[in-house]
RNA sequence: GCGAGAGUGGUGGAAUUGGUAUACACGCUAGUCUUAGGAACUAGUGCUUCGGCUUAAGGGUUCGAGUCCCUUCUCUCGCACCA
């Protein structure tokens, strides 16, 4: 009557595992290429709040497909770290004075405790925080590389920038608006920046998603976000000036439609083309735009506004005056900031069209009106001269060879993708290891001054006025030309978060290295990362930026591959059980009572509620916190019911109820080993049967990552395995191996009771006999007309003949088929015959 | 609006190339037992008017559709005046 011990057995082999450094790898020559395996999880920000159930998912998935690989013969790279840089232990400081370091490290402790709590396979010699200084020396370094190659400059434009974290902020981390992280609103500020020009990777990054195995989607958001487009530039000339007006457009063969310009509020071009009588117009407009957001600015919903410059642009192909309007449903940030407006056939040149009385002409045969509503669709083209009756693709290279030929215009390709914002305005990163110097410029601190650490500062807070807090350390600001030894000032902006884990999985290779960022040697051992999991929400932040500084290195020679990783696996989401009123609100869990199986009621008022998924938050009173589970029911539990709950990518709720029938699982497993009779005996058939199908089911689902179904497989084999009186003790062993990955502590604890030596993590995988997973009888199912009406059992592989003979003579497919003509037999080997009659 | 993905019992979810829908688990019902433990064991559990009917709804292809095709609805996620 034993209860299953966890707490002890899990202490146990963790303790075993670390002092026998069981896991710690190393590159074996011997081992064969095709052998090595590197398995990378998406490193933790260590936050105070601590692991929450979101992490022991992905990280037990690479866990389990790590010890898998081990067993079966691979060398397998599996590393873990911190992702240390980041804002929130840097506003604790702010708040508190407590140095960020102190912060960060307590709360990696905590983690690492958490981690080795839940048992995963790292091997822990490998750990590294983007906060060391050993490690962002590297990170210094990679910079300098790209400063090196030009591909980092300074420049003082338009930026996002978060009045609550007083930094500037990357496109990428601007969502509808609003900061990613805090939530604020994102205004455009003017400051100083470095920026990385990612985009002359674009072709590139958006080629070799191709060549990566990905979730589609994945790749999909990547390829909207680089934004590819097609078309050409177009010049006009200017009535009354000698410049010319630039656009983009995709449809260059509607230039016969184009009644109107439109250029944007910050174009270059809007004070010099504004006349004397628009004058006070223009400036009232601009100042209005000026202190909209981003977000009101890109509303769809919004009416369209605009001014009119009163200045006139030539239409190339027919001479046209043209009046240019100034209007800020047209982006600086795209394009050129200038467009030709079609509105017979664009919905919002046609609104503004509408609004502001411009003419609309049709150059697309149209099903509708134009001058009622735009047509958007394709048509044969009428109104344009020589490109009449031409479809679109015809027309569009009519026109660009017309454009080429009269110089007024080209073939052109343009991008949604910027240039990343690199350089922050806060204290908590790596500082960028540049001097500026009054005669040389802006140049590189020394390889042999790396790192360049931060220093001490008594005061954590912004500026806010675009400067980060070490531009209050003089010490430290003030030093000399590293190239001509005339006092300098030192950069003061520091990196983004991202620029740490843009190549941490390269630093795992060769952690230790003080004399290069890795040795190319082991580079080429371990590269690429055969497996990387993690959640979505990294699905163009992180993932676009590493590949690029990848793809920077693999250009410099540094690194042997084009992609760092090449499979890429998206864990779902872990949400929790909440309850939702008829009008939509949800219920904290704590308010709602079952009052029958499925029922709910808010305790409170009586009424009902139904029971919807939703993400876990505090206010809803249903957040899981992992470390009560492993307290109470063990990691074992923990780690098997994250990968039973359903398949890894989809997102599901966390159940408690549920956990507790992997718990009793588990516990049933314990006392079959514990309480059964174990003899050293020969398995009858059946059993044999279904251990080899077992073994045949878990090897190829934990291949896969069809890790809960491998786990009802062994469900199915306990359950059988707890009928018996006496258990051969070859199953127990069999199953104590397939166990091994998914709930490694009881696993070793099994394979030490039947008498063997530790660790099982260092035994073979088991085999499975192809012959014994087939069943000499099989059901053979009887359809008439498709519908199922018998059932009969055959020899496996039956003759064609003989299972219609056996089916003809079946006394139920004779009622079905009596008297009636039999037009068609179907016979699917050992599946089903179905007869078709009539 | 555009793009991607998903809709299967009371619940989480299974179902090779189209071939027995609902494996496994939870929950529930009845019983046995006890060291009253989120116990264990046994039996049952999609609906049903017992003819049948069931994979969001409708249509199609097929001997046969959860799976393929079309239309519609709902939900989730991403992008969003991108010219």
């Amino acid at each position: 009557m034993s209860k299953y011990p966890f707490n002890e057995i899990e202490k146990k082999w963790q303790k075993y595992w670390e002092k026998n450094k069981t896991f710690r790898t190393i590159e074996d020559e011997s081992v064969p290429e095709e052998k090595r395996k590197y398995v990378l999880d998406m490193f933790p920000y260590p936050s105070g709040a601590g692991l929450h159930v979101g992490h022991p998912e992905g990280y037990t998935a690479t866990d389990i497909y790590s010890r898998y690989l081990r067993m079966n013969g691979y060398n397998v790279l599996h590393p873990m770290g911190f992702d240390a840089f980041g804002l929130p232990a840097e506003n604790y400081a702010i708040k508190t004075g407590t140095h960020p370091y102190t912060t960060t490290k307590k709360n990696m402790e905590n983690f690492t405790r958490q981690l080795k709590s839940l048992g995963f396979s790292y091997d822990w010699d490998r750990e590294i925080a983007t906060c060391d200084p050993e490690y962002y020396h590297w990170t210094q370094w990679i910079f300098k590389k790209l400063f090196e190659k030009g591909l980092a400059y300074e420049a003082s434009t338009p930026i996002n920038w978060c009045p609550s974290c007083k930094t500037g902020l990357a496109n990428e981390e601007v969502k509808e608006g609003h900061c990613e992280r805090c939530g604020t609103k994102v205004e455009k500020k003017n400051i100083r920046q470095w920026i990385l020009k990612i985009t002359a990777y674009a072709d590139r990054l958006l080629e070799d998603l191709d060549t990566l195995d990905w979730p589609e989607s994945v790749k999909t958001m990547q390829r909207n976000w680089i934004g590819k487009s097609e078309g050409a530039a177009v010049f006009f000339k200017l009535e009354n000036f000698d410049d010319t007006l630039e656009v983009y457009t995709t449809r260059c063969d509607t230039l016969f439609g184009a009644t109107y310009m439109v250029i944007a509020p910050e174009h270059p071009l809007v004070s010099k083309l504004t006349t004397k009588e628009q004058k006070a117009a223009v400036e009232k407009y601009l100042e209005d735009t000026k202190h909209k957001s981003d977000l009101e600015r890109t509303d769809l919903a919004k009416d369209k506004t605009g001014v009119f410059s009163g200045s006139y642009a030539i239409n190339p192909v027919n001479g046209e005056r043209i009046p240019i309007w100034i209007a800020d449903y047209v982006l600086i940030s795209y394009g050129t900031g200038a467009i030709m407006a079609v509105p017979a056939h664009d919905d919002r040149d046609w609104e503004f069209a509408k609004k502001f009385g411009l003419p609309i002409i049709e150059v697309l045969k149209s099903d509708v009106d134009v001058q009622t509503q735009a047509w958007t669709e394709d048509g044969i083209h009428v109104n344009s001269q020589w490109l009449d009756g031409l479809n679109k693709e015809d027309a569009i290279n009519k026109m660009i060879s017309w454009l080429e030929e009269h110089k007024c215009g080209h073939k052109a390709v343009n991008y949604k993708l910027r240039d990343w914002i690199f350089s922050r305005q806060r204290y908590w990163g790596e500082p960028l290891p540049l001097i500026h110097c009054p005669k040389c410029g802006t140049v590189a601190v020394p390889d042999e001054e790396l790192p360049l650490t931060l220093p001490e500062v008594t005061k954590y807070e912004p500026s806010g006025t675009g400067e980060s807090p070490l531009v209050n350390v003089p010490e430290w600001v003030n030093t000399k030309c590293p190239v001509c030894g005339a006092d300098a000032k030192r950069e003061t902006n520091t990196m983004p978060q991202w620029a740490g884990s843009c190549w941490y999985y390269l630093r795992y290779i060769d952690p230790k290295n003080k004399d290069r960022f890795i040795d190319p040697e082991k580079e080429k051992y371990w590269m690429p990362v055969d497996l990387y999991v993690g959640g979505t929400e990294h699905a163009v932040l992180h993932l676009l930026y590493s590949r690029f500084w990848h793809k920077v290195l693999y250009d410099l020679g540094l690194v042997s591959t084009k992609e760092p990783f090449q499979r890429l696996v998206n864990q779902g989401m872990i949400t929790s059980f909440a309850y939702q009123k008829k009008n939509k609100s949800l219920v904290p869990v704590d308010k709602v009572s079952e009052i029958s199986p499925g029922k709910f009621i808010e305790t409170e008022t009586g009424e009902e509620v139904t029971q919807v998924t939703a993400k876990m938050s505090k206010s809803l009173k249903n957040v899981i916190n992992p470390d009560d589970f492993i307290r109470d029911y063990g990691a074992d539990s923990v780690r098997m019911y994250e990968m039973f709950m359903g398949p890894l990518t989809e997102s599901k709720p966390w159940a408690t109820a549920g956990f507790m029938g992997v718990y009793r699982f588990l516990d049933r497993v314990w006392r079959i080993i514990t309480e059964k009779n174990i003899e050293d005996k020969e398995l009858d058939k059946e059993l044999d049967k279904l251990m080899n199908k077992t073994i045949k089911k878990v090897s190829q689902d934990t291949e896969t990552l069809n890790f809960n179904t491998a786990i009802s497989q062994m469900m199915v084999f306990v359950n059988e395995l707890n009928k018996l009186e006496t258990v051969p003790k070859k199953t127990l062993e069999i199953l104590a191996l397939l166990m091994s990955p998914y709930t490694p502590h009881i696993a070793e604890e099994m394979w030490a009771l039947l008498g063997h030596e530790p660790s099982i993590s260092k035994e073979k995988w088991p085999t499975w006999d192809e012959k014994k997973c087939l069943d000499d009888e099989v059901e053979i199912v009887v359809q008439i007309n498709g519908k199922l009406r018998s059932r009969i059992m055959m020899p496996h592989n039956a003759e064609k003949d003989a299972v219609l003979e056996a089916v003809r003579n079946d006394e139920k497919t004779k009622q079905w088929t009596e008297g009636k003509t039999i037009v068609k037999e179907i016979v699917v080997p050992n599946k089903l015959v179905n007869i078709v009659v009539k």
